[in-house]
DNA sequence: AGCCAGTCTCGGA
DNA sequence: TCCGAGACTGGCT
């Protein structure tokens, strides 16, 4: 698994790709500034390609627009029940929001909500997995892994509105 | 506005 | 296995 930086407005978000594709995404972490990363020069041709890839469509988010294209996402070590809540995530259109009752909905699990909600968590690629797309019922906002100071952030460069 | 039970998945004991 | 905890909901007070 090889981990490289990827520098934004936001901070360097931290990426680990497999031989499958990107396989997770974190968010700016303050505390870890000496670990041993990747150098660009030493990633694989295919991962260097997802790794522009990858770039190019944070940045894109991060600025609200729609990425034009998307890395191979390595989505394995997931349970079959996460991997198709967070294939419903990626249907969502920049600038929209689900509730976790439609996103259960979806899944053809209309009762999940909450488990749902445990999937948007457990998804190890947020933003471009939109998990914070995801609000609860009556537009409140919900949770968020990476704090909820992201999730309002995110939604706002979308132009997405919420109750509180 | 706040409390409560119903519901489903996952991870640890 | 069993059990408890969640980024939830809807109904009731």
């Amino acid at each position: 698994m090889l981990k490289i930086a990827i520098p934004t407005v936001a901070g360097p978000f931290l990426a680990c790709y497999s031989t499958q594709g990107l396989a997770r995404l974190d968010f700016p972490q303050p505390s870890r500034q000496n670990n041993p990363e990747t150098a660009s020069a030493d990633l694989s041709a295919p991962a260097q390609k997802w790794h522009a890839a990858t770039t190019r469509a944070l940045k894109q988010i991060l600025s609200g627009q729609p990425p034009d294209a998307l890395p191979p996402l390595d989505l394995s070590v997931g349970t079959e029940f996460q991997k198709r809540v967070w294939h419903a995530l990626c249907q969502i259109p920049i600038g929209k929001t689900q509730s976790y009752a439609q996103i259960a909905a979806a899944i053809g699990q209309p009762k999940a909500t909450r488990a749902v909600g445990s999937a948007c968590g457990a998804n190890p690629i947020p933003v471009l997995i939109p998990c914070h797309r995801v609000l609860a019922a009556h537009q409140r906002l919900g949770g968020f892994s990476g704090g909820l100071d992201w999730k309002r952030k995110l939604l706002a460069r979308e132009g997405i509105e919420f109750a509180g």
